[in-house]
DNA sequence: AGAGAATCGATATAAATTTATCGATTGCCT
DNA sequence: AGGCAATCGATAAATTTATATCGATTCTCT
């Protein structure tokens, strides 16, 4: 029974999710060697489980059927939500015919672009409708999830367009600042804020000859 | 003066950047004003911003331009970073073709691909190379970053294939779980966890009218 | 010029998160 | 069976991060 997951905590679930289902679904593992696999501490890792699962045996470590029901429990992979997508550009066509979210239980239902000429089907097999079109779908089907691939000009119109049609959570890949009414959680998928880690790690070992610690996010 | 700049004030100032940039060039801004855009608290936002910089006169708030520049100086924007991209599908050159990463100086020189079709001039105009070339030519620009858009089958092998190749930061896309030798930053971009806060959202407030969950001990 | 309001910076407190310590449990080996 | 080593879980300490408090500064308005 999920116990109140912390941010953090949450954000390493789904890395942990990731590399067990590379895992026989006999085997057991520790906490120790998952931690080792991401170069996170054990103590963390088993603090992590502990507020998703309740197995785990001294000597033998977890069951890996088990912990990877638990996290996608956890996660809500089981809830299936859907979702729709503006912006069928390059990015927005990628996420379209990415096939990874329906393992975490996201499925992209439909897909939204201002100019008409991108409208139909896409060869991801789904559909592209002119963004007029937006709002009646999404209230009608209940979206509660819009991703956002618009260039950044557009991108807060697009918004106030989802958060106007009933979203109730938008997912923002153009790179510009958003906002939304109260109640509808924004989450920025935030290259920039990547790239910043990356290019630090890289001054700072140009820099300090080495000793650094390897981090994996 | 470089501080340190902690983890999380190190992914606030991206955004705080590519916000003050649709900003006027002469205007000044609070620590308020700019926090109540993203929903940060001032006190935050100053000291985020105290770590890079050190203008900010009472009453007046922030002068815009200086804190382009300090936050841009401190996330190395200035000092270019050389990038290749191995997996040309529809991520790959998704972002390939996405000219934002610039201002934030990375730099994309190449793209790989195993697929010989593919290569060529991309109609982003960058170059397409097959994937023999890769250990040659990172070598050759002495390239440090590499980013991963290969599918996740892959990903393993591409990544071993960038470390052996001198690269120093590994950007990975693909939804896969990677390991690096000691001294490589791995970055993954982890759609997952984002998911995972957006379906929490959602699952919090359908259900927010629960009581207090029960824990089994 | 002086009152007043907004805002900064510094210091202090609180909360979240990570890391350490230690005893208890369990499987494996001889 | 009995000892050993691995591992867990819980509690405690340390670290990082966020928030609050308060005096000082400086602009605007009268």
């Amino acid at each position: 029974m999920p116990k109140a997951i912390s941010m953090q905590t949450l954000q390493r679930l789904p890395l942990y999710l990731q590399y067990l289902k590379t895992l026989p679904d006999d085997a057991n593992i520790s906490a120790r060697a998952l931690g080792a696999e991401f170069g996170f501490g054990e103590i963390q890792v088993r603090k992590d489980l502990a507020a998703v699962s309740d197995g785990g045996r001294p000597k033998l470590g977890y069951a890996v059927s088990e912990l990877r029901r638990d996290i996608a429990c956890a996660l809500g992979c089981n809830n299936v939500n859907d979702a729709v997508l503006v912006g069928a550009g390059r990015l927005g066509r990628a996420l379209l015919s990415y096939e990874g979210f329906s393992e975490y239980g996201l499925n992209i239902v439909a897909a939204f672009d201002a100019n008409k000429e991108k409208c139909g089907r896409d060869n991801s097999g789904k559909q592209i409708f002119p963004i007029e079109k937006l709002r009646d779908l999404c209230r009608r089907m209940k979206i509660e999830i819009g991703i956002i691939t618009v260039p950044a000009h557009a991108a807060q119109e697009v918004c106030a367009m989802l958060c106007e049609a009933g979203i109730r959570a938008v997912w923002n890949f153009a790179p510009a600042h958003l906002s939304v009414p109260a109640g509808v959680l924004l989450k920025n998928e935030n290259m920039a804020a990547s790239l910043a880690v990356l290019s630090q790690h890289l001054a700072a070992e140009t820099l300090s000859s080495d000793s650094e610690k390897e981090k994996a996010t």
